[in-house]
DNA sequence: CATCCACTGGAATACCGGGTTC
DNA sequence: GAACCCGGTATTCCAGTGGATG
């Protein structure tokens, strides 16, 4: 590589021209200390587990809202308020346990990680694997014990979860409260699904929802809002344009209120407008920021993709493309898959699991699909794809393993007309 | 209303990482 | 430390099902 005189790292640490403050303010993980339009939210939620600080059990909670209307934001600022609330008060002993069922959604997973988070610090870690679930959860329940205080699990994306799992770990957790009267647990929900409910054994569900709470998607105004509020945090609102920042809200708005798109939008603009040596964010930047965070999306969601999803997809694609735009059905996408596949010296997965693959790439949004019937001609899936099949192949095509795909071509086959 | 194709749900299998037992 | 137990994950295997058309 080059061997100039400068650290690699000077271009990226002079201070820049726009954020003034703390660049954090526009990164996803930020919890502010101020919740523009959900104080109301906030205190309730303090309200409910209020009773913890005095050693009662607080009501079981579940919180639904859409992507990024500040479950998470306001459940995060309120356990930092428990903290803090907790060092004044020595009698209070509460525990709180954060556990994301996006990234942990089974049973063994979940007991793991409130054992561990009832670990005392000199005790060793659970093994994350091995033991039988009934002795991780006798293992849990001692240190329940032991901590006699209230451990508040909260369960992030919990809906993934349940629908992953099933309900057990649930109902295990919300036994030991029947079990013991030394320490209590208190079991707080987060959703983005409204119907999630619908998978609980009715003895759970009315266990564990003692409360709810819907949070709705942010109108315009409000995530201007919160915008001008990060942008207050980050230092930037000298930079931005006025009508910029409203632009951002208007075009999150419109995608479900999601606040955190908005910002996202927000700290690319920022980016681009560090990188382009200019000074000032104005419309145009913002709706650049919006493409770019968009192609970001396929583009990550594309490449982490397992290897047969890929394969499955550039089957489609390729069919896309010979058919200028068109649709594919199974028996197409299937076949081509295969070959495809064959060439590469792997073994294809059966149809059973294609058809499986097929219904995760519609969830990711990358393609469309549904089932089609031809009444005496049987049915069949087809799939279309949603983004440009040129793109989509690069894309695929950038995966290490995959690039020796570049000259693939179907064969022409009968390529029905539908 | 029979028919045809493949969709679909669930059981079965294989494999993995890691603890436990003798 | 070999053999076995345990839960998770990925996939296959199999049988039952769906639904428009002719």
């Amino acid at each position: 590589m080059g061997s100039s005189s400068k650290n690699l790292f000077e271009k990226f640490s002079n201070d820049s021209l726009i954020v003034k403050g703390q660049r954090q303010a526009l990164e996803p993980g930020f919890i502010p200390e101020r919740l523009p339009h959900r104080e109301k939210e906030a205190e309730l939620l303090a309200e409910i587990l209020s009773p913890s600080l005095k050693n009662y059990k607080p009501s079981n909670v579940i919180i639904f809202g859409k992507p990024g209307v500040g479950k998470t934001s306001v459940v995060k600022f309120v356990e930092s308020e428990i903290s803090k609330a907790m060092q004044s008060r020595l009698d209070s002993k509460i525990k709180l346990i954060d556990i994301n069922c996006g990234v942990v959604d089974n049973p063994y997973g979940v007991l793991l990680a409130v054992g561990d988070g009832l670990l005392e610090s000199w005790e060793e870690k659970l093994p994350f694997t091995g033991w039988p679930l009934d002795k991780l959860y006798n293992t849990v329940l001692e240190k329940v014990k032991n901590f006699a205080g209230i451990t508040i699990v909260v369960l992030d994306e919990i809906d993934k979860l349940v629908k992953k799992s099933g309900d057990s770990v649930l109902y295990q957790l919300l036994r030991i409260n029947e079990v013991t009267n030394e320490g209590r647990v208190c079991l707080l929900g987060i959703s983005n699904d409204l119907r999630f409910t619908e998978y609980l054994d009715p003895r759970v569900k009315s266990r564990l929802i003692e409360e709810t709470m819907v949070y709705n998607p942010y109108n315009a105004s409000q995530i201007y809002d919160i915008l001008r509020d990060r942008s207050l945090y980050a230092g930037i609102a000298d930079s931005i344009d006025e009508s910029a920042m409203k632009t951002c809200a208007a075009l999150a708005a419109q995608e479900h209120g999601d606040a955190r798109r908005a910002i996202d939008m927000l700290r690319i603009a920022v980016e681009l407008t560090e990188k382009g040596n200019s000074k000032r964010i104005e419309d145009n930047t913002i709706y650049e920021a919006k493409n770019k965070l968009e192609r970001d999306v396929v583009v990550e969601t594309v490449s982490t993709l397992p290897l047969h999803s890929k394969l499955v997809l550039f089957s489609i694609s390729l069919i896309d493309e010979i058919k200028n735009g068109g649709s594919s059905n199974m028996g197409e996408f299937y076949d081509l898959y295969e070959r495809i596949a064959d060439r590469m010296g792997i073994s294809g997965l059966t149809q059973r699991r294609v058809a499986d693959i097929i219904g995760e790439l519609t969830n990711l949004g990358l393609i469309d699909s549904k089932v089609q019937s031809f009444g005496r001609y049987g049915r069949t899936t087809t799939a279309t794809l949603n983004y440009s099949s040129s793109r989509m192949k690069d894309i695929v095509l950038s995966d290490e393993v995959l690039g020796q795909l570049k000259d693939v071509k179907p064969l022409q086959k009968s390529l029905p007309v539908s």
